[in-house]
DNA sequence: AAGTAGATAGACAAGTCTGTCTGATTTAAA
DNA sequence: TTTAAATCAGACAGACTTGTCTATCTACTT
């Protein structure tokens, strides 16, 4: 086992840990021990604990995105792909036992000066409000709209948002669900 | 100086930190430094920081209804205390540096065994929802309603959570603003 | 076969953390 | 004025933290 085995085994298991019980309360002496893997050797591939944070939320970051892409990319309408952002965050949700997202979780408990942190969160959050967006500007709006396109994508973007951090706190998919009923009453 | 006065002084700063930098970021010693009081008196009056934690949010919740409900005293119509609802959390947000909502903050970094923790952040949304839900139902729907009353109810809670959770992350009152908006045209 | 780089175990430094305890001092009430 | 409780400063225990360093071993490449 050598370089990048180790490498992605350290990246997996932080991971893993600092979604889970939060980054503050997960030490590197948990991560040597439960990756199996020499102290020495953390050091090696990350100069720090918060080298080891920007590369979790990175690696986070783009494989979201590769997933949401792959979920969204059978679906035909562009009507039925805003739809289908709720279920992918729904089954993400159940899959991760309802902890929340990556992003805001690290946004609450990083402290408030770390600005490479937020960075990433603002990112990744500025992304999924773009392809929302993208996406609202190919519905034909046929009738006529009760909200303006920018207001439209804000809406769904908040939803889901809101959404994804209440069924956090009631470990419950119902406000996602709940929350797409109502895109599918304005779309 | 006795007793209350202490007592006071150490929940104030207490809160003030854990809110700022986070509960696992704040250790004992900034709190008896900042509070200018001895280390015994803190666990004369606290029995352990989990309980410090605990009474920080008991009093945060508590001030929360308070406020609030100071807040919506004046205004007259249901839908005109939704809308204010809103401007509510967009004042409080600016006072608090767009930090986010303090029970989210700390679900986010609490250890997810924690139930007392959990319950207090989820008894304290469960009461946000009875209040837009109890608004809701006083406004007269002349006019034929797209939404049900229930899924106006969580429309509204969710753009609040989405708009704040938001804000907290671009530092912004625009997304409690444009959520606002949204719930104008739909109420 | 020799050399190089990754991986290992583990000691170590220097500091932090929470919580306990002692003993002196202040304060308020009886 | 006596008494009891509150507060003080600070030492202390014991465990934990991140990060460095040494020394040895293993595996791959040249």
């Amino acid at each position: 086992m050598r370089e990048s085995n180790v490498k992605d085994k350290i990246l997996d298991v932080a991971s893993r840990l600092f979604y889970d019980q939060g980054y503050n309360l997960t030490g590197i002496n948990q991560i040597i021990e439960e990756a199996d893997i020499a102290r020495a050797s953390l050091y090696h591939h990350f100069e720090s604990k918060t080298d080891l944070l920007l590369a979790y939320l990175e690696k986070t970051r783009q494989q979201w995105f590769v997933d949401l892409d792959e979920f969204l990319r059978p679906i035909a309408t562009p009507r039925e792909k805003i739809l289908a952002i709720f279920d992918f965050r729904i089954g993400r949700q159940q899959k991760l036992d309802f902890k929340g997202c990556h992003f805001m979780k690290i946004g609450a408990e990083a402290s408030q000066h770390d600005k490479k942190v937020f960075d990433l969160v603002k990112d990744h959050k500025e992304r999924l409000r773009t392809t929302i967006s993208e996406l609202v500007l190919q519905i034909d709006h046929g009738h006529q709209q009760p909200l303006s396109n920018d207001l439209l994508t804000d809406t769904i973007f908040l939803l889901l948002e809101g959404g994804l951090a209440t069924g956090a706190v009631y470990r419950s998919s119902e406000p996602l669900q709940h929350a797409k009923e109502i895109v599918a009453t304005l779309i």
